[in-house]
DNA sequence: GATTTAACCGAAAACGTTTTCGATTCTTCA
DNA sequence: TGAAGAATCGAAAACGTTTTCGGTTAAATC
């Protein structure tokens, strides 16, 4: 059961396997004749032209990397859902992996699909990420790279993010429109570009609206595998050591359920004892109890518009005409629900 | 910013690139000497050998091709997760594509696949697949398939499956055992396997215990994207119909919480009025209120077992010592939770 | 010193495709 | 009728690697 070729066409037909390449592909100096005979046969032999040939020849694999901290995950995995969804528009085909929140997973990776010389990368970068030269190597190598969400700064490559300041200054906002005074913050691990702006937004809300900034009212979780417990976590020991809270603005969606699971436990009333507003819009806030106000994160739409800017980078780079990198910011809205309702 | 290729080593060295390519890869018959050159110079130049080449000439990627219903799923990503993290470790790469629950994508994915030449294939079928001449397809052309969850029992490969019939008679059981007379079912689409399978559970279960078996209460749905919405609906629709229903089997979690989320609205109160017993024990289950009772299904090992299998099987054709298919059953477990706490 | 053996290296073919460029045939028109 | 032009085709190189097999040199053996 060999696989069938240009070559067994050609013999048949008793043509060249250039003629037949040619008439596959509808190239003009091929006659309607000859192209008529070459695809019908094509047809009946059921033809696949050998990728592996064609990428060699033409260097390129319609294939692109996707380097993601964790799948499981309901925002990650709409981002997958628009990324794939949209490359297949294009004909392209998308190589997922998961650093696991490793800077040397991610390393590794991305080593992975270079030497895999796919034609271009999207990248959301894990928590531990604090160097860029493997990022700089893909630039280097002029391949295309787009980051979202977890993206660096200083990186110079298109990016796809929400306003994550101004979100959470929404967010934070919000707590104190409806009477909050004494707003924690359970923001992400220290060095995400996201949650460094989670965190200034929650300040900078505070401190706009005359309230005191207390750096005691800020826990940190990593926000990894483990998010749920950590939300459960830092909401003990928030009351242990802050029984006068009264909101809280927790930096995902996961971590706050965590937490309004130990209040609930702990028999602390959401909204009425504490308010509290999380991150993501996950599906669960909206059927938990009490159900979560939360910041809407357009994973999906994320996902597809990071496609669509590797596609044209990846189209501007084969014309020989590379593009400045973009950043786009998609936009957000505060989805008010239970949990902030007093 | 050519990559570099052996040819250039072998010319900075002036040796042959066959003598380069032996010495990279460990051939006895190359001198210690002229291998750590040859080793040196490729780490300074930062050498990666050409994929598309060394496909071409292997005629094998490294490369498998997953087909799933939907990515957005506790379930199935769990599975994805499962499956890179073991391919990773045996250096294959997955492409992951999405059959939105169609029979049609599904089928033209699988041709993209195939003429993509990947290695292998693993596929969960789509809810709408009666006809199966695309996965044999794939089985004419020796390439190794392993299905999962969603399988057809007639096609000839092997398959990773949960023991569907057990585990609903089990949840059906259980609700039988704290009390419940009239037991309705929710389950899924009527093809796939794994949704009959259930049923004829969740049925045997019935009569072993003498209970009668109604049809009238065996509400059916998609289990596609708008589960949620159509565990709601046929909530609706029961309390309309059958008012002294006392327990549901639930085929999937998500609609489960569909209709939980109808009944609290409507005031009848689980477990007190209604115990329902849901499937695949999704992480929201266990964090909703009530939390709800249901089946442990084992996603993040099953996307393993079906890669391993996979891998074995790649292995057997390469050494041209083809394996017979097989069935792989994964255990499972009812969690008790307090959906069903009389 | 001659012969065998081992150690080391390289030429060349092959994988299947794409594309350039030259060759051939066929029209067309003066 | 002859020449120009159009239409059609194919030879060959190229992409970068792997592997077979034969060749050369050096070491070992008698």
């Amino acid at each position: 059961m060999k696989p069938v070729t240009l070559k067994e066409i050609a013999e048949q037909l008793n043509i060249s396997v250039t003629t037949v390449s040619k008439a596959l592909k509808d190239y003009p100096d091929v006659s309607k004749k000859t192209k008529g005979l070459v695809k019908e046969l094509a047809k009946t032999l059921n033809y696949k032209p050998n990728t592996f040939a064609v990428n060699l020849r033409t260097k390129e694999s319609k294939t692109i990397g996707l380097i993601i901290p964790v799948i499981v995950h309901h925002f990650f995995s709409n981002v997958i859902k628009g990324i794939i969804s949209q490359a297949e528009k294009k004909g392209y085909l998308v190589i997922i992996l998961q650093s696991n929140e490793s800077y040397e997973l991610e390393k590794k990776q991305i080593d992975l699909l270079l030497s895999q010389r796919v034609d271009g990368i999207l990248i959301s970068l894990a928590n531990g990420t604090a160097d860029f030269s493997h990022l700089n190597q893909i630039i280097d190598q002029e391949k295309p790279l787009v980051m979202f969400d977890k993206i660096a700064k200083i990186v110079k490559c298109s990016k796809v993010i929400i306003d994550d300041r101004k979100a959470a200054y929404l967010a934070t906002q919000h707590l104190i429109d409806i009477g909050c005074k004494r707003i924690a913050h359970f923001r992400g691990a220290l060095l995400p570009q996201n949650s460094i702006d989670r965190f200034l937004g929650y300040k900078k809300a505070l401190l706009d609206n005359n309230l005191p900034y207390d750096p005691s009212l800020v826990y940190i979780c990593e926000c990894g595998d483990m998010s749920f417990e950590e939300g459960k976590k830092n909401a003990k020991q928030l009351l242990i050591e802050h029984n006068d809270v009264d909101g809280i603005f927790i930096n995902t969606d996961l971590v706050a359920i965590g937490a309004m699971t130990e209040f609930n436990n702990q028999g602390v009333k959401i909204p009425e004892d504490i308010s509290i507003v999380g991150f993501s819009n996950w599906f669960m806030s909206s059927v938990i109890s009490p159900t979560l106000t939360t910041i809407d994160q357009p994973g999906f739409k994320m996902g597809k518009t990071a496609f669509k800017q590797l596609y044209k980078e990846i189209k501007a780079i084969k014309n020989e005409k590379p593009k400045p990198p973009k950043v786009i910011t998609l936009d957000t809205a505060l989805i008010e629900r239970e949990s902030t309702r007093k």
